[in-house]
DNA sequence: GGTATCGGAAGCTAAAAGCA
DNA sequence: GCTTTTAGCTTCCGATACCC
C-alpha cells in the first residue's frame, strides 16, 4: 500500500548539507485484486482495510504446550481515515506482544535461546575432539568409542595473575536509573523500549513535538497538490495524527473504546534541511550492525574451512592449549600442513529485506476518495458491524 | 552412513577493581 | 570484607572433510 514507507524512513540520515529537493512523486498503484480468502469489506467502510497474516504452522511457538495450535486471528478490517493525496509516509511501529504485525513484517520475537551448559572439566578425549563431555568418568562419549580407560580429567591451566586492567565501567543495574548498558544479565523479559520515531523523509518537515509516528504528509509538490495554496505559494506542511493512534498497537485492540478519526492539524513551518531521498536504503533499522568489529554469530557460519590433515597440532594446539597439550588420542594419519584459513571474504552477504515487499501483496483497497482539503470525521470503526472489525494501524 | 578435524562463539570463573 | 567487572581460559557447536 504505502510503498514509499520503507524508502523514506531509512533515508533520513542523509546529510543536512544536501540541498532540499522535492519529494519523489507519488506513484500510482493499480488496484490489486482481492485475495479471495476473506470476505470483502462492507459498503461504506473506510477505504483501507486489511487482514491479519494467516497463522503460519511453520512458526510454531516452541514454548507453547505440545499440540497447541498456533493462534488464529479472525479477519478484521483495518480502518484508516481518509487521507489526502500525496506523500504518505509511515514508519514501522514497534511490535506488541501477542499481536502480529499487520500485513508485512513478522513480529521479531525469537524464542528464548537456551543457554548452553558445559561441564566444569571435560575429559581429555572430549577436549581434544571438541566434543561434548559429561561429568561421569568414563564419560558417555568415551564409553561409546571405547576410550573409557583414557577418559580422565584434563588439567586446567592456571590463570595468569598480575594482569592489570583499567578502571571498569559500571554497568546499569535494574532500577539504578543509570546508563542502560546491560539489562541482558537479568534474564527477565523486559519490555522492549519504544524506539524514537524516525525522522521524516528528506524534504519533509519534522513533525512537531507530540506527534507520534507514523506521520502522514500532504504533498509538497504544488503542481499536483490539493493541499497547497492556489496562488503558487509553497504548500503548508501539515501533519496528521497517525492512524496508528487509532489502531494497534497504540490503542486499538479488541474491545478498545472507539476513537474518532483525526482532524487535520496544521503544523508549524519547520522544513527540515535535509536533501533528497535515497530510495535504495532498506527500511529496517540495522540494529544488528556491529560497530565494534565484533562478529555476529551468524557471520561465522557457513564458512568454508580448509582442514589440514592433522598430525600437526600446531594450529589447534596453538589456539587452545599453547603450553599444556592435552593427552590427545594418537593421530594415525600424518599431516600435511594446514592451509591458512580463509579470511573474512567469505562472510555471508547481507540479505536484503525482500520479504516485506512480497508480503505486501495483500488485499488491496479501492483508491481513496479525493481529498477535499480536510479530513471529515468518519464514524468510529466500531460502528461497523462486519465480521469482528478491529481497527488496526495502517502501516502496510 | 560414520568419525575426525577445527574455527570460533558461548560459557565459566578467578583476578582485579570498586565500594561500603 | 563484599560486590562488580573484566578477561583468560575452556567447552563444545556446527560445519566440513575424510573414510568405510
Amino acid at each position: 500500500m504505502s510503498g514509499e514507507r520503507s524508502k523514506s524512513s531509512s533515508s533520513a540520515s542523509s546529510s543536512p548539507q544536501e540541498a532540499p529537493q522535492p519529494p519523489p512523486p507519488m506513484p500510482h498503484y493499480p488496484p490489486v485484486p482481492y485475495a479471495g480468502h476473506y470476505p470483502p469489506p462492507p459498503p461504506g467502510y473506510p477505504p483501507f482495510y486489511a487482514y491479519p497474516v494467516p497463522p503460519d504452522p511453520a512458526h510454531h511457538d516452541p514454548n507453547a504446550p505440545n499440540g497447541t495450535a498456533p493462534p488464529t486471528v479472525a479477519p478484521f478490517y483495518m480502518a484508516m481515515p481518509p487521507h489526502p493525496h500525496g506523500m504518505f509516509y509511515m514508519a514501522m511501529p514497534p511490535a506488541a506482544p501477542g499481536y502480529p504485525y499487520p500485513g508485512s513484517v513478522p513480529a521479531p520475537q525469537p524464542p528464548p535461546k537456551q543457554k548452553r551448559k558445559q561441564v566444569k572439566m571435560a575429559c581429555t578425549n572430549c577436549a581434544s575432539a571438541c566434543k561434548r563431555c559429561d561429568e561421569a568418568r568414563p564419560c558417555e562419549r568415551c564409553v561409546k568409542y571405547g576410550l573409557a580407560e583414557t577418559c580422565i580429567d584434563g588439567v586446567r591451566k592456571e590463570r595468569k595473575k598480575g594482569i592489570k586492567r583499567g578502571p571498569y565501567k559500571r554497568k546499569n543495574r535494574a532500577g539504578s536509573g543509570e546508563d542502560v548498558a546491560s539489562g541482558v544479565e537479568s534474564g527477565e523479559p523486559q519490555a522492549a523500549p519504544v524506539p524514537p520515531p524516525p525522522p521524516p523523509p528528506p524534504g519533509y518537515p519534522v513533525p512537531p513535538e507530540g506527534y507520534p509516528f507514523p506521520y502522514m504528509y500532504p504533498p509538497m509538490d504544488a503542481q499536483h497538490s490539493e493541499g497547497s495554496p492556489p496562488n503558487g505559494a509553497p504548500p503548508v506542511p501539515q501533519f496528521y495524527p497517525s492512524p496508528a493512534l487509532y489502531g494497534y498497537p497504540y490503542g486499538a485492540y479488541p474491545g478498545a473504546p472507539p476513537m474518532p478519526y483525526p482532524q487535520l492539524v496544521p503544523a508549524p513551518m519547520a522544513v527540515s534541511p535535509n536533501g533528497a531521498a535515497k530510495p535504495d536504503a532498506p527500511a529496517s533499522v540495522s540494529t544488528a550492525a556491529t560497530t565494534n568489529g565484533a562478529t555476529s554469530p551468524d557471520a561465522s557460519r557457513g564458512k568454508k574451512r580448509s582442514r589440514g590433515k592433522n598430525g600437526d597440532e600446531s594450529s589447534r594446539a596453538a589456539k587452545k592449549t599453547k603450553d599444556v597439550p592435552p593427552q590427545a588420542p594418537p593421530q594415525p594419519n600424518g599431516g600435511a600442513a594446514a592451509p591458512v584459513p580463509v579470511g573474512a571474504a567469505d562472510k555471508e552477504p547481507q540479505q536484503p529485506p525482500q520479504q516485506q515487499q512480497q508480503q505486501q501483496q495483500q488485499p488491496a483497497p479501492p483508491p481513496p476518495p479525493p481529498y477535499p482539503g480536510h479530513v471529515e470525521p468518519t464514524p468510529p470503526v466500531t460502528a461497523f458491524s462486519g465480521p469482528e472489525p478491529r481497527p488496526l494501524m495502517a502501516a502496510m
